[in-house]
DNA sequence: GTGGAACTAATATTCTCCCC
DNA sequence: GGGGAGAATATTAGTTCCAC
């Protein structure tokens, strides 16, 4: 019995790099430069880091959108930003579970004015809901290494008219007495607390067991890519009227960041990317067939059909 | 420069062996 | 016998390098 587990679109946005498009703010002006306000809060944000690689501060990365990546010189990406990586993707969804069932037991608790809610997460229970419950060291320890590794870096969040760059997990204290007791804070986007809002069009389901259903149907290195784009699928389960999606060849490009295989030279792989991807979702039961078509523009599109 | 092969690194799984 | 640590092996991701 698999139980049901709220994901927050706009989490799953900033995941994918999707936050800008996704949001009612214009990026880009008449000239197509990025707007003054974006740029701003970019630049002071990475003023503010290289300051502290300078000075021996704290140490982080920064998350960016694709659209302001492209911006930015490739020496200074290399310098402040870090890609996410597999691990991380699911350690990232073991903690939105925890922390919602640390919310249903009544031990989370909301601030307000820093929109960011307070839990405690043990180590044991993210290996659970990971999924390596029964395994050894090894794996647990890269687990633990991306959990800290989430604590290394900021995220650019968009929240109406808003923008911030900030952690969307913090550690703040490990436990005295018990090494694997963390006292963490996320951000609040993670459950959307602002109840004035749409509430209904802030969430899809994701079952649990998401990260060892995964597991089990894959080998091999894990793909962060991949593995977005499986929690899009989820999401636009939930948003389907009629049990289908479509996605354009250069959504399914970007959702899964095959970007990076062309920057690395492995154009060749691509194709194999895609494939592993709706396989995985054919063996998690989630989409029965692919069928490829066109778009009105006449791009290469996929036609996913949801297994009821 | 670009495409692609070949190499290296990361991750997962299976095997082996030792100790209780 | 079995449980666990760690080695060996398999698979895939990421990097480098070379020919064109």
């Amino acid at each position: 019995m698999t139980t049901k587990v709220n994901y927050s679109n706009q989490l799953l946005n900033i995941e994918t790099g999707q936050q800008i498009e996704k949001s009612q703010l214009t990026i880009f002006d008449r000239q197509g430069k990025i707007n003054k306000r974006v740029i701003n809060i970019v630049n002071t944000s990475i003023d503010e880091l290289l300051k502290n690689i300078e000075q021996g501060g704290e140490s982080y990365h920064i998350y960016f959108p694709q659209e302001i990546e492209k911006e930015l010189p490739e020496p200074l990406m290399k310098q402040i930003s870090k890609e996410i990586t597999a691990n991380e993707v699911r350690v990232l969804t073991a903690i939105v579970i925890l922390a919602q069932f640390a919310k249903s037991k009544g031990e989370l608790y909301y601030w307000d004015k820093i929109n960011r809610a307070y839990f405690e997460v043990d180590l044991p229970s993210v290996y659970k809901v990971m999924g390596i419950g029964e395994t050894r060291g090894k794996q647990r320890e890269l687990v633990k290494k991306a959990f800290f590794s989430l604590n290394d870096k900021k995220f650019l969040i968009v929240e109406d008219d808003n923008l911030t760059i900030s952690k969307l997990v913090e550690i703040h204290k490990i436990d005295k007495k018990n090494p694997n007791l963390f006292k963490i804070t996320v951000e609040g986007l993670f459950f959307n607390f602002d109840k004035s809002k749409n509430y209904q069009n802030r969430y899809f389901h994701i079952p649990s067991d998401i990260n060892k259903q995964i597991r089990k149907v894959t080998i091999g290195r894990p793909n962060a890519g991949v593995e977005l784009f499986i929690k899009c699928l989820y999401q636009a389960k939930h948003c389907s009227k009629d049990g289908k999606v479509e996605y354009s060849y250069s959504k399914v490009y970007k959702l899964m960041k095959l970007e990076n295989l062309v920057k690395n030279r492995n154009t060749g792989r691509i194709k194999d990317t895609i494939q592993k991807a709706f396989d995985i979702a054919k063996k998690l039961d989630l989409i029965s067939n692919v069928e490829m078509g066109e778009t009105n523009l006449r791009e290469k599109k996929y036609i996913l059909t949801f297994t009821p």
